[in-house]
DNA sequence: GGCAAAAACCTAAAGATATTAGGTTTTGTG
DNA sequence: CACAAAACCTAATATCTTTAGGTTTTTGCC
């Protein structure tokens, strides 16, 4: 009886143990260990331990991608943005590991590939609801992915303490400053 | 004769080494090796690795703090902004190592002592160039965080990828349009 | 100056993880 | 059913962390 490995199956169990436990906890060893086989076992299906984290960062940005399609889907203008900016919130703290694991840095082949194009997509997409001047639309998706980003970073990270208001606040309000940044969007003169 | 070891020439050692190196590679055994000691001889000065990344990450909270208060003094509005914004940007560009450092998760109590404090006291001093009802301000500071934070990270990482334009246009573009926010920040109503 | 106590550094050992080389056992297919 | 490929194993090396318990340098005080 063999245990049955496959590289899917381990970028699989990795990614529910980065959830779990945390993405930096998630190693060839600990993989062995829940499978019952020896650790080299595992290099017949992974080239190495990085090959592992890279899919697992695959799997996050793919998942993260499909909350955002859901999340643009049917909606426009500041219900989009809202939607939007709460999948990828609800998503860090739903699965803070393989939030962790998107932020990896992927070799820009693997990167030109990902999920993670689909997510810069649907945020284009998004700003259909704005009035944006094509060409400022892709500076607009590079800072709306920086503060979604960064938000939830900060706040799983528990930067924004336990002073100040609650968080999801400063949430909801950033989503309406969000919303009355794009509509007053600065042409460049 | 004694290498002269101390908590903080080690702490130190290690913040040169992360930005030469990478954050990751800022190892015990690699700081012993530069001191010529055994790596047990660390444990004398530092009561574990986490202790020493700690340091670090403390390090380059004080530093980042350090230009941001250099950047807000003597500025307001717009120049204010642009300023803050480019202290982040620019620290980032040359210490990576530290950026990485910076951004670590840390107990809430060194937390609540670090740079990070001052850093908002910076933010929060910016936001006296703009017209927020003082409710607002703890909320505008945490949204800038993250796109300062976001931006920095997204763009290290190489997500902006080598197609689309040069990231450094999309940084003008965004503090301006983040200028534009601050100065049409919706009230709650 | 000399001598204890403290501080600095060392040796030794054990436990994790990662990786490679090469062997054995399943398994499915002709 | 035999055999080749795939799956899994043993063994060995290397790196890093941590603890326990020594030895040597320094330091400060008589």
């Amino acid at each position: 009886m063999r245990a049955g490995l496959t590289r899917e199956r381990l970028i699989a169990a990795g990614a529910e143990l980065a959830d779990a436990v945390a993405f930096e906890q998630v190693t060839l060893s600990a993989l062995a260990r829940q499978f019952g086989v020896q650790v080299a076992s595992l290099y017949s299906h992974l080239e190495n331990s990085e090959a592992l984290r890279v899919g697992i960062a695959l799997v996050a940005l793919d998942r993260l991608a499909d909350r955002a399609a859901e999340a643009v889907a049917g909606r426009s203008g500041r219900d989009a943005l809202v939607a939007l900016g709460n999948a990828h919130r609800d998503f860090a703290h739903a699965h803070p590991g393989l939030f962790t694991a998107a932020r990896m840095d992927l070799p820009p082949e693997l990167a030109a590939r990902s999920g993670g194009v689909r997510v810069a997509q649907m945020t284009r997409a998004m700003l259909r609801g704005y009035d944006l001047p094509e060409a400022e639309e892709v500076h607009a998706v590079r800072l709306l992915g920086s503060v979604f980003l960064g938000f939830a970073t900060l706040e799983r990270s528990g930067s924004f303490g336990h002073s100040g208001p609650d968080p999801g606040l400063s949430w909801q309000q950033g989503l309406s400053a969000l919303d009355a940044m794009l509509r007053h969007w600065p042409t460049a003169s």
